[in-house]
DNA sequence: AACAAGCCCAACCGCCCGGCA
DNA sequence: CTGCCGGGCGGTTGGGCTTGT
């Protein structure tokens, strides 16, 4: 990907590293997202807050989806760019697992083709079965839906205007008009609250279980190493190594199998304690690579392993 | 096998909005 | 009310990968 360089503030650009994915994970599933400005210099990261946060969001944070779309995610994200445009991250709360970003390259790389594509060879049938009224389509694979078509669906249960819309059950797409648009946003953003209360519960009040951490080296997801049968999840996301099994198509909690829920050793605990209790200047990395918690002379499993055992290791840190 | 063109997506950029002093 | 700051969002791009010739 993008070469790796340096800006004026010598902050680092361009293509993470596996170590550099490894601190920002290491120091976000311990002490949160409590500023992405300042997080990377404790988190011994020289990049910029924006680029910290991008990596995590799209990338490194769990319950992440990757892979090919299904036709109902397909389907879902048509239905919703009609209503809502490119309320990307709206859009993205309704799919499960899946970013704004990766939704957007893919409308913009293969949906957007194909509505195109689509739009233009629906003008051209109109205009012929205009002139040929007792024309039927020819085209069995496509299935028109508000003037887009899904290719290569086998499903109808969209296809019809009076069906109900599965996505808002008050108002079918076919019954939706702009003036409408404020109120049905409104519904959807309570969805999308709703939902990131799920997202929240999977990605900062849960932590991975030993067990799968110590099964799956988070080096192994860098390589070749990966799961083969791991495909909702990506292989080689760090977080991405809990039960491959626990995983589950529409199944928003599946992993959560595979995740041992924090009791009294939450990261917000950790947070508060090692926050408030040190100064700041305790918290960056220090200066030899080899003495640091984050450095690469610890193995990922150890670093899970200190984590689940944090009071005992902020109390060796910091002595 | 070598090259070109197009595809795909991670990452960056800049703007906007909300919270706060 | 105003300005600052941090976070979030949508648009864009760089470059590796894939496919076609």
């Amino acid at each position: 990907m993008r070469t790796p360089s340096w800006d004026n503030r010598g902050l680092k650009k361009g293509t993470w590293t596996p170590e550099e994915d490894r601190k920002l994970v290491a120091y976000v599933t311990r002490y949160g997202s409590w500023n992405w400005r300042q997080l990377p210099r404790f988190a011994g990261l020289e990049r910029c807050g924006k680029s910290c946060r991008l990596r995590w969001l799209n990338y490194l944070r769990p319950n992440i989806k990757r892979g090919n779309y299904t036709d109902k995610e397909e389907e879902t994200i048509i239905k919703l760019h009609e209503k809502l445009g490119n309320k990307w991250s709206v859009i993205a709360t309704h799919l499960p697992g899946r970013t704004d970003n990766e939704i957007k390259n893919h409308w913009h790389t293969t949906l957007k083709k194909r509505f195109e594509k689509k739009a233009v060879y629906t003008e051209t049938n109109e205009k012929a079965s205009k002139s040929n009224s007792s024309g039927s389509n020819p085209d069995k694979d496509c299935i028109q839906n508000n003037g887009f078509f899904l290719e290569g669906s086998h499903s109808p249960t969209v296809s019809k205007a009076s069906d109900p819309d599965p996505l808002s059950p008050e108002l079918s797409s076919s019954e939706f008009s702009s003036s409408d648009y404020t109120t049905h946003q409104n519904l959807f953003l309570q969805d999308a609250y709703l939902e990131d209360m799920n997202q929240n519960i999977s990605t900062e009040s849960f932590h991975i279980s030993q067990v799968t951490t110590q099964a799956n080296g988070i080096d192994n997801f860098h390589g070749s190493d990966a799961p083969k049968t791991m495909e909702c999840v990506r292989p080689e996301s760090p977080l991405s190594y809990y039960n491959e099994n626990s995983v589950v198509e529409n199944d928003d909690f599946g992993f959560l199998e595979a995740i041992e829920p924090i009791t009294e050793h939450s990261w917000t605990e950790a947070f508060v304690a090692d926050m408030s209790l040190f100064p700041n200047e305790l918290l960056v990395p220090l200066v030899n690579e080899s003495e640091s918690y984050f450095s690469c002379a610890y193995d990922v499993e150890d670093l899970w392993c200190l984590k689940n055992n944090s009071h005992d290791l902020d109390v060796n840190l910091f002595q």
